[in-house]
DNA sequence: TATGAATGAGAGTTCATTCAT
DNA sequence: AATGAATGAACTCTCATTCAT
């Protein structure tokens, strides 16, 4: 998960952007994740990427964009995982896998910066639409999940889409707890709490 | 040990520490709901504040000291709010009354100056202990009157404690839902949603 | 040498100005000794002499004044507290006197003071022409002490004008040398090396 | 995160780092020659350099660190002309070049802006460490003068320690009279005496 | 493509002084 | 005589951006 910190400074390589604006990005990323959003400005992003400044806003046209950039990078990485883990199996497999993968280690900092990141005041529109159809996907795929459940009568609900819209709150609000620490909340009592939810919701006692 | 300035003083207003401390504060909280946190700076609160920066200066140690303080004012305050609902009624009534508080146009703008503090940064250790403990308050407050309704049998319910956390979760998630404005939630629905968890939860089918 | 620092707060006395005067500039003494001139402001002279901003601006003109006066205040104690020691003795007495009287622990205040001052950019005319006038006393004393002795024949001298500003130029850089404190001097090592002084340039051998 | 300005540019001259850090320097020993240490501010220096302040602050730290280094380069200065004057003669010549090297009109700027550094508060501990380690330089150059003309004859010393310290003593203090001025004692008279202090200590009549 | 010295507006903060009370 | 809230210019330092090389 760390982007190691190559600064070779003598013998500096051309890269094509492409390949050099992805190195800042992920300079940046770092920077961001230790420090805080507020902590991260074009100098430390430059030294971080073992460039100079002048190399960082040749590539972008401001740091908003490199944060912006950023923050993208993170969201797509952390979707990708959750998909990966859904395709290919039954719908409670597929819910509890998703479940599984929310909460860990590794995706506290994708919850950390996208948090930061969407309260910082630095979205803008463009950034803000993308987000919003990324969010909807989100809310799509978690419905289709249930609604395949309830197809195959491995879930017994009565409104699908009322179940969707409280499982996503719930996910954002343990996210919230969990981050804020205080009451403390681990990542696994998160999940416990997600998994005993999917069985009260949509799984009740055969004999009903 | 350089000469100072001469003083105009056209109509100067003199107010003792505590009143204007307020004043400054108010005038900091409207810069941030309009502006966001990073919109704010010393010299535009001096300036809505109808005061100079010298002066701003002069009550406050720092501008992170007003933000804190305005940051708590505002929490205070909704949880006031929130409180005032409750007392004296039925555990049903209460929740009732509180799911209604909880989100109204009155309280986005607490919902969104706490959670855009709350990520900025700017919270010290002195803070965050005492949102720590405002946040378990409103924990014990929640789980307090779930208990007294098992304890009434007006609700039926195997576990306070996990329903507890589920409630407080889902109110978070839906202030996200809400305040993010994608896929728009409306405060009604919002509320609408928390009231069916509570029957959903709490108040099974008497048959059963 | 330490002033105390009564700062009732609660039950402020009025004082006739000469007294009020006395005892601000008492207290800037106490935190100039402390911190240094530059350490010094108008708030701390206020705080510390247990009196408001605007009392110490009412008996002062400006905070140089307080500081030239204070100045002022130390040398003529330093120089009255060298002359005690003269008064009715041989010139071999008044001159062992003098110089164990010069560097003492409490001496070092004044002479580290009066440097610091000196250099600091704040002295106006007025108060230059008065250490000038002090300055001229201190060499003329000096040199009616070594004046006398000559004629007493406790002396044996040349030129008593030579030795007199070899005398004064010796105490000067002894003292810098001391305060500055590399390579240490310390009081008794400057002490001593005056008394030697005396002896070479005053007293040879009497079989010369 | 907010929008930077424009930069007009006209006549930017580009430096590497060293270059424009001694031209700072060199503006700022200008400016504290002329006003003062404590006249001295970012602003003036970056003007005096003829560039922008964030110039300044791009080539420096902070304004102290602008100010040490410019009493660094002072004193190097000043002892490099002082050495200068020293080598390859015998003891008694290399003890006249030197005083008449201690108090020229040139070295006027250099003794004040060393005098009112060191009482400035300014220095820090690297600072005054490399100073100390100076002036103990310049005394082990005075010693070793002194010892060489013993050792040769030329000069008769019953203790050469003795005559050192009383040798820098008498030049500090001759120095301070001298800039301050009063009773006036100006650079020619306090080379003379200097002279004849060697002659009275290092010299004496040689039938005795 | 890359550099890094240069920019300058603007940030937070300080502080001697004023003046209504 | 004493207060202390108020002032505002001036301070040092930051930093996203520019541009000649």
């Amino acid at each position: 998960m760390k982007t190691p910190r190559a600064v070779p400074a003598e013998q500096r390589v051309r890269h094509p952007t492409e390949v050099r604006r992805q190195l800042i990005v992920r300079a940046a990323l770092d920077l961001m994740a230790e420090r805080g959003i507020s902590g991260v400005n074009a100098r430390e992003i430059a030294k971080q990427a073992g460039v100079s400044p002048g190399t960082v806003s040749y590539h972008f046209a401001s740091v908003r964009e490199i944060l912006a950039e950023a923050i993208t990078v993170t969201i797509e990485e952390y979707y990708a995982t959750l998909t990966a883990g859904i395709q290919q199996r039954t719908p409670t497999e597929a819910l509890r896998a998703l479940i599984d993968a929310l909460f860990t280690d590794d995706t506290e900092r994708h919850w950390r910066l996208w948090f930061e990141y969407w309260w910082s005041g630095n979205s803008d529109e463009d950034f803000a639409a993308r987000q919003a159809a990324r969010y909807a996907d989100w809310h799509a795929q978690i419905h289709a999940i249930i609604a395949a459940g309830c197809d195959a009568d491995e879930f017994s609900c009565a409104d699908p889409d009322e179940v969707t819209v409280r499982f996503v709150a719930l996910v954002d609000g343990l996210a919230l707890q969990w981050l804020r620490g205080a009451p403390s909340l681990t990542a696994e009592q998160a999940r416990e709490h997600l998994h005993r939810f999917v069985v009260d919701s949509l799984m009740p006692a055969p004999n009903s």
